[in-house]
DNA sequence: CTGAAAGCGCTAACAA
DNA sequence: TTGTTAGCGCTTTCAG
C-alpha cells in the first residue's frame, strides 16, 4: 500500500516489546525506561516508522492540529497573521488547517463545520461577526476558539486584537488637529473597515465638522480600486480636504490618483491608510497610517491558544487588547 | 463529550436504517433511494450529526486533506500562491493543512513526515530543491506531489512553475538592449533568486559585459535589506547602470535608496525586480518587474492534484511551465 | 438498494 | 516500568 505499511505493531516486534511501549517512547519518551526506550527508536529509524496520526486522533480525541479561517490569504496582513500563527503553533507542536471565506459567513460556517468534523484542538477566526450557527456550535464543540483583529465584550471564547472604531476615532482626531474640516472615507465594504468609519465619523461629529463622504469597494480591494474610489470621492466633494482609507492598498491608490491630478499630498489633501504594510514607509510621500502589529498578532493567538490546549490551571484571560498605534508619516 | 456526541449509529437509529445507510447518504447520495435518503438527511439535520472524518480518514485511508509547504507566508507571492490553491481544492472539497519552513530544508523535510503522518492525499512544495529524504519519503508514500515556482527536469511527481534562470536572462537581455554594461543584483539567498543569478549572468557574459556585481540578504527580504543592498553594490561598483533584484520588494528599497540620493530612475541606473507585485505599478516611478502569476500558479496547481486525486485514467503531464512576461515600466 | 461483519491503527485505562 | 484489554467512529467488503 501506500507508506511501506509499517505499523506500530511491527516496530514492537521488531523492539521485542509491547505496542503501547512503542506509542510511549513516541509521545512521552521519558515514561519508558531508557534502555527500553533506546531499543525502540532504533527500531522506529530502522524501519522508517510514520506513525498514523489519524488513528492517535481517533483513540485520543486530540488532533493537534488548529483550525484558522480568513478571508482571504491575499491580503498581507492576514497573511501575516497566520504567518506568526502558524510559526507559533508550528513550534508547538500543532499544525494548521487553513480555510478561507472571500468574505462570506456562510461559507465562514462550512468551514467550521469542516474543521470541527476533523477534531481540530482549537479555532481561530477572523472578526467578531459570524453566523449564529458558528457561535453555537463552537461553543457546544468547547474548544479554544480566539477571534481576532478586532474586539467585542461577548467572545465566543477569546478576542484578541484592537479597537477598530478606537483606531478611527483616532485617525479623525489627528486629522482635525491639522485643522482639516471636510473629511471622505474609501472603505473595503467589510465589517472592520465599518466599524472603522464608524468612530471616524463619530468623532468627526463631536467636532462638528459635518458629514464624511464615503465610498466603499468589494474585498479584497486594489490599489485601482483606491484610484477610482478617490476619484469618486472628488466629484462628490471636489473640495475634499482628508481621506481615511480603510487599509493601505487603498490608500496608496489614492495616493497615486493625487498624483495624477497633480493634487499636493498632503497640501491639498491628507491620505491615511490603515495596517502599515511595509511599503507604506516606502511611498511617494511616505503614508500616514495605523499600525497594526499583524504577525505579532497571530504569534499572541497562537500563545493564547497553546497555553489553553495545554489546560494548565492558570485562567487566561478572554479579551486581548493589542491596540495600534498612529504612524505619523508625510501624507497626512 | 465535545460536540454533543451524536454518532452516526444515533442517527441510523432515528432514521431506522443501519449506519452503512447513513455513510452512503453522506459520501454518496445518489446510491440511496431518495425515500431512504430523505429520511437519512433529516435525522442528521435534527440531530445535529458532524461526522468524525478522522474515523472516516482511518477507515478509508482518504483524508481530502492537501499538504502545502511554502518557506513563509509573509511573501505576498506565496501568500497568493496558496489563495489560490485552498480556493480550488476548498472548492473541490479538499482542505490545506498549511506549514512554514522559513527557508529551511530540515524544517520542510519534518513538516513532509508529519503531513505524510496524517495521510494528505497530496502534497505541495515549493521549489526544486528538498533534502533527500523528503524525495524518498514521498516517491514511496505515492500521493501526488506538486513542486512549484520553479522547474527542473526530474521532479518528485509533478513541477508547476517557470524557469527562472530563463527569467534571468530575459531582464539581461532587455538590459542589454538598453546599452547598460555595468550590471548589478541584488538577491535574497535562496535557490530560486540564485537561479535567477545565474540567468542573468550567463547571458551577460555571453554579450561580454563583463562581471555582475552581487549582494544578497537573507530571507524573506524587506524593502529596507534592498535598499541597504543597493548602498552596498554602489560601495563596490559606483558605476552601476543597471540592478536586477531578485523580488520587487527588494527592488522598492533600491528605487528608495535611488531617491534618497538623487539618482534618476532610470537615467542613472535602471532598477528591475521580480514578481510583480501589485505595488510594482504604483511605484515611483513604475517598476519594470518580472510578472509571475502567482495565485494563478496555486490554481493551476490546485487542479492538476485534483484531477490527480480522482484518479481518473487520464495521464496528467508531470512537466508545466506555465512562464513569465516583462512588465516593462519606467524603472528600467 | 440495504445490511452484517470485520477491521482501519492507534491510545486509555487498568493491571501486573 | 511494562503489558493487557478494549475500544475510538467510521468505511469497507461481501451478502441478501
Amino acid at each position: 500500500m501506500k507508506p511501506s505499511k509499517v505499523l506500530m505493531s511491527d516496530v514492537a516486534k521488531a523492539a521485542g516489546v509491547a505496542r503501547v511501549t512503542v506509542s510511549r517512547v513516541l509521545s512521552d519518551p521519558d515514561s519508558v525506561a531508557p534502555a527500553t526506550r533506546a531499543v525502540v527508536q532504533e527500531a522506529v529509524a530502522r524501519l522508517g516508522y510514520v506513525p498514523n496520526l489519524n488513528a492517535g486522533t481517533l483513540a485520543s480525541s486530540r488532533s493537534r492540529i488548529v483550525g484558522a479561517i480568513v478571508p482571504t490569504l491575499s491580503n498581507a496582513w492576514f497573511a501575516d497573521t497566520m504567518d506568526g500563527l502558524s510559526k507559533v503553533l508550528g513550534a508547538a507542536g500543532y499544525q494548521l488547517l487553513l480555510g478561507q471565506t472571500g468574505y462570506d459567513a456562510d461559507a465562514e460556517e462550512k468551514l467550521v463545520d469542516a474543521f470541527l468534523g476533523r477534531r481540530v484542538d482549537a479555532m481561530v477566526l477572523t472578526g467578531t461577526t459570524h453566523t449564529a450557527g458558528v457561535r453555537t456550535k463552537l461553543q457546544k464543540a468547547g474548544i479554544p476558539t480566539a477571534e481576532c483583529w478586532d474586539l467585542c465584550d461577548d467572545p465566543i471564547d477569546m478576542v484578541v486584537g484592537f479597537s477598530n472604531e478606537a483606531a478611527g476615532e483616532a485617525v479623525a482626531v489627528h486629522l482635525l488637529a491639522q485643522g482639516r474640516r471636510r473629511f471622505g472615507f474609501l472603505g473595503a465594504d467589510e465589517d472592520r473597515a465599518r466599524k472603522r468609519l464608524q468612530g471616524y465619523r463619530a468623532a468627526i461629529a463631536r467636532a462638528g465638522a459635518g458629514e464624511v463622504t464615503t465610498h466603499s469597494a468589494a474585498p479584497p480591494t486594489s490599489i485601482d480600486d483606491g484610484a477610482a474610489g478617490l476619484a469618486q470621492l472628488l466629484t462628490v466633494e471636489p473640495r475634499l480636504q482628508a481621506v481615511f482609507c480603510s487599509n493601505d492598498t487603498l490608500a496608496m491608490g489614492a495616493l497615486l490618483e493625487c498624483r495624477r491630478r497633480g493634487l499636493a499630498v498632503p497640501g491639498d489633501l491628507s491620505v491615511v491608510g490603515f495596517s502599515d504594510l511595509p511599503v507604506a514607509a516606502a511611498c511617494v510621500p511616505p503614508l500616514t497610517t495605523v499600525r497594526i502589529a499583524s504577525r505579532e498578532l497571530g504569534e499572541r493567538v497562537g500563545q493564547l491558544l497553546a497555553r489553553r490546549m495545554r489546560r494548565e490551571p492558570d485562567e487566561v484571560p478572554r479579551i486581548h487588547d493589542l491596540g495600534f498605534t498612529l504612524a505619523v508619516r508625510e501624507s497626512g
